[in-house]
DNA sequence: CTCTAACCGAGACGGTACGTCAGGTCTTGAC
DNA sequence: GTCAAGACCTGACGTACCGTCTCGGTTAGAG
């Protein structure tokens, strides 16, 4: 049923035939992302995009499973949803400046938006809950693993939670307000989440910015 | 636009007309949960309801608002979703108590199954969110809550992370497995997340029942 | 099915329990002159009337058929459909008399709305045809029956065409106008018809006031 | 509102898209026909033809305003509404033939109650009102107007009644028996017709096979 | 002075069909 | 082989009314 030859196929040169047209894309990318921040999630429609980019429904069906795909398409071209991960020399302050960069992200109220509708569809639709995972928050996960593989060589990764649980607990809190508090991501859990997960002897930041109180020790 | 008279409304003696049939409510809900099960929530219409209860579509939509609220009307009635709390003498036995409970909730797949598709729909459907966030969500956070009071109380409660935090990560973490990594929510998660965040001095639980391997250290 | 007891039944003295609401009935029938006057018959609605009317759908169904009934007899109550039949001494002067006063009614756009209303409804309900035609039509025929009878008495009734057909080419014109050209019903064709089916040998009228223009007679 | 490009409308080479679908057009218009017949007008539906045909509403809302524009289409199509209106010698002759052969239409009752209802859904949709008109009605007037002008050259198209009220004498009376009286469209009724709008001086029929009795002249 | 029958308003009920929307597919002629 | 265009079948939407069925509450004769 889904025989799409995956959209980052190869142009296989060899091939005869007209070739897909880079201008259609980017015409149904943009179209997409204008349309969604106009009407919502809800009301975006594969007719719509199409009469928006001026392109026909069969090219859209052609390249792409469903509008949440061209949706997720549209995001990850557009927007840089890339977190960067320098070595700050410590697993907490890696930790903390990943979380701020995260948590950065989430400030968008498109963008957020958007993530919400994406993360809602990939519930309904297990194939694109698979292309979900794999494609955008897998990438996000490596990259805490990649922070926490350098903690571990460097011999600052706590023993506990395990690697794998302070993952589920860092995205587990950015996605749960993101999609039941609707709490904004602020510096106080960046602050709180550093403590909890990387409770160094000599402790994360010595000087905090932050306005929260001191935190008379967790342990 | 919602000038439903809410569904839980009193009767009002004194008023004129034919009441609701509860027969009719009895038999939506029952056609709701058996219809989720075999097609599945996007599978779900109204009509289809309408139909195998032996119903008019237009008495479906004169009590709920959408497909979604007369599920989560079928899940709140059929199963019991409530969480017990009790006082089991110390923070870290309550929460392991609240986390065990509320794990095994998550364990029937079908009632899992549309709790992802009711969080799906609150990411479409703003009212939806709300009603869902005050009539479910809402309410195991106070179960929590009151934990965390009894805590206070007795002076158990770790000043970090604070309350709300706490609820977030717990909850975060659920909705995380739940939604994203389709992880089982074990006892190895449990003892986790009461280590973190109830680090009793004399230490959470003394004789451990789970098979979980002393972790002796993952670094 | 239609076990209704005639709405014009006697008030038989001896039943028991609540007599029929006069008030209502009357409520009924201006509600239903109101509201065909402002969104028309095909936008009248029984639920319409009994809101409009403040009564509940049961007591319309309760003693009228069907929605075409509620007008015809809100038509009937209302407006004077009589036509008078005076001796004017000859069947052409008496015809001249009938076939102005009939043609009075129709020049009342909201009457001509509802008539041609009624007709339609009456090729799509045969009951309501047949309760139509000896309500309403069968009186007008009769009227112009009685006209006839006194000139058959007088001996100045043509021999050609018949009664029957004379009837039915009166009335056969101004329905045509009425329900199809929309034509007024003007002098002129008074003087038309009453000069084909009374020519008199001394003729109708002698001086005409009418504007069309002398015609040779075509007797 | 009625922006349908004109069913009748050129296939119009040079654009881009589907054709539309003869094939389903057919199928819409014969299971109008079979449906009107077997469950009658007021029980035929939309719903109903779009099954029947195996076509979808939205192909018939393309291209139909109303399923009585179906019905009319059908009809057309289908049925020889045609009068045909050859040269007879005379102003009596054509209009005889005229007659007998518009009568003839009127004698299959399921065209006949086909146009009551149409007739009758033309009082109540003003737009369909007008179509009727133009593609049905009209066509006869024009196809008697062009007996009437024969005679006007030929001379013996007598000066009374005016050809516009003889045209609404004579669909008058047909269209008063179609819709009120239900009386059959006889050979009586064309001699009667014919004696009184072409009462030639050696006119009409010399010898007349009607059971009708001898009508002395009465011109 | 109840009892019982018929009416009344209100309004929920099971239905049917409406006209619309969008989905995903197919067809056409151009490129 | 892809493209824009657009017609096709399908299925569900949410709405409007239908005609029926409770409700609680009058209103009137009969007992």
């Amino acid at each position: 049923m889904n025989d799409q030859p995956a959209p980052e196929a190869a142009p296989e040169p060899g091939r005869p035939g007209r070739r897909r047209s880079e201008a259609s894309r980017q015409a149904i990318l943009a179209a997409t992302s204008e349309l969604v921040a106009e009407v919502g999630y809800a009301n975006l429609t594969i007719e719509g995009i199409a009469a928006r980019s001026g392109t026909g429904k069969q090219t859209i069906y052609r390249w792409w499973p469903s509008k949440a795909d061209v949706l997720l398409d549209a995001l990850m071209t557009k927007a840089e949803l890339h977190i960067p991960i320098p070595d700050k020399g410590s697993y907490a302050d890696d930790l903390r400046a990943f979380l701020t960069a995260s948590f950065a992200l989430g400030r968008d109220r498109r963008i957020m938006d958007i993530q919400r509708a994406l993360m809602a569809h990939a519930q309904l639709d297990e194939d694109f809950g698979r292309r979900l995972r794999t494609e955008a928050l897998q990438r996000r996960r490596d990259a805490l693993a990649v922070i926490q593989g350098r903690a571990r060589d460097r011999g600052d990764l706590p023993p506990s939670p395990s690697p794998g649980t302070a993952a589920d607990l860092v995205f587990g809190v950015i996605w749960y307000r993101v999609l039941v508090t609707h709490q904004p991501l602020d510096q106080a859990l960046v602050d709180e989440l550093v403590a909890m997960l990387a409770p160094a002897a000599n402790g994360g930041r010595r000087r905090t910015t932050s306005s929260r109180p001191r935190q008379g020790s967790n342990g």
